[in-house]
Formats: structure tokens, sequence, C-alpha cells
DNA sequence: AGATTGAACGGTTTGTTGATTATTCAGTTA
DNA sequence: TAACTGAATAATCAACAAACCGTTCAATCT
């Protein structure tokens, strides 16, 4: 099974190449078995089919981002909202560069999104819980502690929809879109109600004086 | 000039026949143009093209769906909260029904969009001056006042973003839409810190107790 | 027998042609 | 001369065929 496993990895590599040099459309299956010295045919014992090889690309890339933003959920000596801030801003700038700087990477998102929506569900899930280990940790520090950490993992989603594949909605450039997310992030963090602002004001005032301690 | 208006008039009622009939696409310029005993050529001394005549169609309705909002966003008695979440599941609603039973309004709500952005964004800034409007209000009568409004409704729709147009974008079932919404409105009205939480009860109990009075 | 091939199949895309239709405008009407 | 017409125009769409490519599988190889 280790050689089948390397054989895969030969398969996506060359997948890889093809996709981001001519484009997932014009890459065709015969070319991809070329490159690996196989027939069309024999693919298909590696992988169920073409889209399934770019999902495989896209799951890899995204794991590694993951990791990234398990670190950034739970980096000691900055408060859970800071925390919470970079998470959001690292996925919007990511995401933001990736489709900006290259089409390829744009059209492999638009096809694995329309036509595997379980793996935007396997994103989202797994972004889900790295909010809810912010909020472990928050509080495990005696931070922020909303009741339902999991239901407000959801909801934090829900609000920062339009950040998440900025290009496919709206057609705005990265600082409004980073103005936005700071403006929706600080009415998330305090609400609407003046009193929850001065609080929290106060809060982050004190975790000031603590953090020079 | 009233003339010409009322012939404007006439245009726009055989156009919205045909079109919440047999869609836009099918709709030609000849029938519209037959259908006010005109000659195909004559409908362009009154409309620059048929997408104005479509745009004409939805300004209409959308204006009278905005009068009704404005009233959801004064309605004496009611806090502002609520009126705030009236007035957004107004929205939701309205919109998922209007899409949901009938493909012709769908139809004209993809054309529109895709061919006319600057109609979307007419739409979100008639909504946002509601929204300042109901902050106004708020002020008035000693409920929240976030310090700058325009920016604050900006930042509203921004995080309700995904319940605008429901099903052009995530294809959840009304009921999970309502879910999501009660939930974003509550983290934006309380913020996530359990300290305004509990203000906000207090709060919500005090207006009870002044609403029974 | 299990791995691999490559020709065959069917669905999709591409390219082409002919019609349809939004839009224009020279000409007609009142 | 201002309002209107309808044929001309150019752009878009629909239909059809050819080519292409993802996928399968009977045949071949090791």
């Amino acid at each position: 099974m280790a050689e089948k496993d390397s054989v895969r990895e030969q398969i996506v590599s060359a997948a890889k190449k093809r996709f981001s040099h001519f484009g997932y459309a014009k890459t065709t299956m015969a070319e991809v078995a070329n490159d690996c010295s196989m027939s069309p045919g024999n693919l298909y014992r590696f992988y169920p089919g073409k889209l399934d090889i770019a999902e495989a690309i896209a799951t890899e890339d995204y794991s590694k981002h993951l990791e990234h933003m398990r670190k950034l959920a739970v980096t000691p000596g900055k408060p859970a909202p800071q925390r919470l801030h970079d998470l959001l801003f690292e996925e919007l700038r990511r995401t933001y560069h990736k489709l900006e700087k290259d089409p390829r990477a744009y059209e492999m998102a638009l096809v694995i999104s329309r036509e595997r929506p379980e793996f935007a569900n396997w994103m989202l899930h797994e972004e889900r819980k790295i909010l809810v280990e912010l909020m472990d940790e928050a509080e495990r520090r005696g931070e922020f502690v909303p009741e339902n950490k999991d239901f407000t993992a959801e909801m934090i989603q829900a609000a920062t929809m339009k950040f998440r594949y900025p290009q496919l909605w709206s057609k705005l450039t990265l600082p409004k879109l980073e103005r936005e997310l700071e403006g929706v992030l600080c009415l998330l963090l305090n609400g609407l109600c003046p009193e929850a602002q001065a609080i929290a004001e106060q809060r982050r005032e004190q975790q000031k004086r603590e953090a020079a301690a």
C-alpha cells in the first residue's frame, strides 16, 4: 500500500503542474497519465475521477492553511479578540491573494465549489473546529466565554460569509474588504449596545495593564 | 410630458405581463410594442433599452417594499432591537418567497444583478438609509446609539449579506436561514462578551416592565 | 491472478450556420 | 417639424455536426 500511496502522490504532483500551468479544463487525463508513464485507464485505480484529483490537491493545500490557522487561534500572549481578528484576516488575505494572482486557482475554486459542495462544507466545518478551539482557549484563560461555542462559531461564520470567498461574490478590493471585516468584527465583539462597548473598552484597558505587568 | 409618462406606464405594464408570463428572455421588444400598439422603434423614445424596462419594473416593486420597511424601522412601541429584527426578517422572507415561488422573478433578479450592478448598489443604499432612520429613532427614544450610524449600517449589511439574496448563494431552506439570521442578529446586538449579554438581558427585562406599565 | 493497457462508449464541448431579435435610422406621416 | 414607422444592421441565440475527452472494460501482459 505504501507503493500505491507513492503513485497517488506522483499523480497529484503531475496534475498539480498541469492544472496550474494550463488550467483544470485544458488538462486531459491522458496528459496526466502520460506524465506518470501510465495509461489513462490506470489512473482510475488510484482516483475515482479527475475531480477527485483536484480535490486531493485542494485538500492538501487547505490542510496546510488550517495548521497555520490553528496556531493563530491559540497564540500565547494575545487576547482572544485579537486572535479572532488575526484568524479572520488571515483567511481573507489568503484566499484573496490566491484567487487574485492566478486565474487557475480561481478556475479550480469555481469547479470544486460547483461540483463538490461537500468540499466547501468540509472547509467550513474544519474552520469551525478552530474557532471552537479558540474559544476553549479563551475559557481556559478566563477571557470571553460564549455559552454555546459550536453555535457561536457557526454564527461567526455566517456573519463573515462575505469575506470567505471574496471575489466570488463582491468585486471589492482588498482594502475595502479589510475595512469592512474590521467593522463587522468590532460589531461582533462589542455588540450594538454602548454599555457593552464601554465594558469591552474597560477590558481592553485592563488587558493592556496586565500585559504590561 | 404627462402624456409621455402615461405611455411609459403603459409600456411597463405590458412588459410586466409578458415578463411574468413568459420570462424576460422569451419576451421580445416587438411583442411589447405590439401590446402597446406601436412600432418597436418607438419604444426607444421612452426607454433606452429592454433592460431599462426591467429595471423600471424592479424599481417600482422594490420601492413599495422600501416603504413597508421604513414603517417597520420606526414602529412605535417596539424597542430598537426588535425593530431591527423585524426589518431583517422581512427582507429575508420577502426575497426568499419571491425567488422561490416564481422562476421568472429569479430570472429577472439574475439578469439585473449581472447586467446592472448599480441597481444592487442602489438597493443596498436605500436600505442603509432605513437602517440609519431606525438608529435615529432609537437615539430619539434613548435606546442604543452607535457612534457612527452610517458606518454601522454598512456593517450590519456586511454581516447579513448571506441573508440578502438567499438562494443566489447558499441553498439553505428558509427555516435554516431564519435560525442563522436570528443567531447573527443576537451576536450583533449583544456582542461576544458575556458581560454585555448580561446587560442586554437586563435592558430587555426593563423594557418589558416599561411596556407593561 | 492481479496489474495494466488502450480501444470503445457516451456525454460534453466546440465550431459553424442560419435564424431571431435588440437597436438604429432614413424615411413617412400628421 | 415633431412623432412615429419599419426595414436594415449587428449582435446574440439555437440547432446541428464534428471533435474531444472522461470513463469503462474486455483483452493483454507479467
